[in-house]
DNA sequence: CGCATCTATTAGAACGTTCCATTGTCGGCG
DNA sequence: CGCCGACAATGGAACGTTCTAATAGATGCG
């Protein structure tokens, strides 16, 4: 039992090859009469498109790569989930690749992708990506673009980092607090700096000092520096994203303290625990799908206009309010 | 810039076509010199090699289809990071794809990896897929592999969900506990029988009536269902699964119940969450590392010996014992 | 009626690799 | 000296599509 090919169709359908090859592709060159004959003739052999064969001719594959730095994380799964539908309502299959955030396996994927070949790649550079890299995938002449993390040019979608932090820390201060401590962001990256920098901002408007306390993004981590708090430190904390947020909330916990009680606390992502959490957590969100599709829109520009300048999209987003923050008479009200 | 071919790299070192490919395939045919002499060639012009011819001529792609049910839950999403990293080890590229738990979607992306062609899928079937499925797959001569959730038959690779709950129920057992119920598992499908009956079956050895608290895998409805217990209910709780049990700590924490001290609770999965969950969560697990190189392993076998029988490895989990059940001296501790 | 124009269909090359069969070369051996 | 086998390299077809250009037939128009 062969496979059936267009060949074939065409036989049994009693056109030549490349009239059959037009009517699969449903081209209106072709009589409807015609189209509706091989379409017929198609389904009784049982065609099946081979993909590999167009795009070799056709230099086209309809497929995107996607570098995932970690998809073991929920905040980017959930952005790979968004980044696949935008994707495929384009019409694009998504290849997937984790990079577990290794340079060195970040950039063995893309070499695939680029042998592959893809028609673009979107991306989450990995942490310790090396600048240059960028200029290398311009000099592949893959289209690309980032997503979240980025680098300092070229196509990208992203929220605001620095507004997000600022809006968190201007909604406790409006709360009353005044020692307002950052927690995490200790990686050199644009997120960091940014989301830092947003926190240091507010502070100094309201003409207070910032104080940082630096740590790697892990829950662990988080959770043993938040529980070594004295009393007598900060009554609240802006957290670099969620998982440090979860992290302080099992620290302060374990020290007998109720985040939203005794403790303010907001993070950032609004991952999908952050509604479910104990307490409920603040947390400045963008929408993971408006990202994504954001995402996609940005490299496909590229890909179908490649000598227009690379956009790109800075998503403003929004503080959603629940427990953790201390204003949870406020419960589930967005500002900003 | 035209891209740079096998037939331009042959031009630059002076030898034909053919001897030019077979030289970058590094094949023991060819003297190491030509071998090095081709290879520098193809350095010096930037050459890349194009998957897609190369697909289309032998037929194999070297590529996996993998059908996520849901990739934003955390367990799936670590999941296929072990399936990913099996087959990348295999040196096969994964393609993915998210079902988001809709078999209309699931059916498309079949089809489309049907016609990329890709060499093989592995899958966990969304909830509502229809049995015959599995034998549309045979029919289009698709090699194939469930993991976790799976067909009645095919090659599949799974925990012994019947195993799993049966150690965490007789662990229960032995810490005194007598009403021990059942939480989760609403959905018809092999890992809800599995774990519900490997539940009951150690609750009738121990002369015990079994009690199933059916709910649906949501953290909110889980959390709702633990809160509304009675005190004179259950004393302790066998859950679904992870999921399950962070919503029934949720609900018992907020109706004032301290898993652990007045409540015994066990998960399932054992997803990176729990080692860090409030109180700490004890969990049925299977290393999901070991499962993604059984799925790879499966699959890779029916791929290159399709004649053969399908393999089927259940894996045997173990009880990773933690805070939440009560039992917490024994820290950290795995039995079975 | 002849020529241009349009529509519907067709023929055949092209894409870049892999695969198969073949050629050339060299040393050893009868 | 001629033949053989082993080794190294080569030539050319084949894969299944898409693409370009060409053809046949119908229609319009002066």
């Amino acid at each position: 039992m062969q496979r059936v090919r267009i060949k074939d169709v065409a036989r049994e359908a009693g056109v030549a090859l490349s009239t059959a090859a037009l009517a699969l592709r449903d081209d209106s060159r072709l009589r409807e009469e015609t189209r509706r004959v091989v379409r017929e003739a198609a389904a009784r052999l049982g065609y099946v498109y081979d993909r590999s064969a167009a795009m070799m001719r056709s230099g086209k594959s309809h497929t995107i790569g996607l570098l995932v730095c970690e998809i073991t994380n929920p905040f980017y799964a959930e952005l790979t989930a968004g980044i696949e539908e935008a994707l495929d309502a384009a019409g694009y299959v998504t290849m997937l690749a984790n990079t577990a955030e290794s340079p060195t396996r970040q950039r063995r994927m893309l070499e695939r992708f680029r042998e592959q070949p893809v028609d673009g790649v979107i991306m989450m550079p990995a942490s310790g990506t090396p600048p240059g890299l960028i200029d290398e995938l311009e000099h592949w002449g893959l289209p690309h673009a980032t997503v979240v993390r980025g680098f300092r040019r070229g196509a990208h979608a992203g929220p605001d980092n620095r507004a997000g932090t600022k809006i968190a820390t201007e909604h406790l201060l409006r709360l009353g607090h005044r020692r307002i401590a950052f927690l995490g962001g200790a990686a050199k990256n644009s997120v960091s700096t940014g989301r830092l920098e947003g926190y240091s901002r507010a502070m100094a408007k309201a003409g207070l000092t910032p104080q940082h306390l630096s740590c790697p993004t892990e829950i662990g981590v988080a959770a043993a520096l938040a529980q070594a708090l004295p009393l007598s430190g900060p009554t609240a904390l802006v957290c670099f994203n969620d998982s440090v947020a979860f992290g302080a909330t099992l620290g302060l916990l374990r020290g007998g303290r109720l985040p939203g009680r005794d403790v303010a606390l907001t993070g950032f992502d609004d991952v999908r625990e952050a509604a479910v959490w104990y307490p409920r957590l603040t947390s400045v969100g963008v929408s993971l799908k408006a990202l994504g599709q954001a995402a996609a829109r940005v490299l496909l520009q590229r890909i179908t206009n490649p000598d227009s300048p690379p956009q790109r999209e800075i998503l403003r987003p929004s503080l959603v309010i629940r427990e953790s923050c201390g204003a949870s008479r406020m419960e589930n009200m967005r500002i900003a």
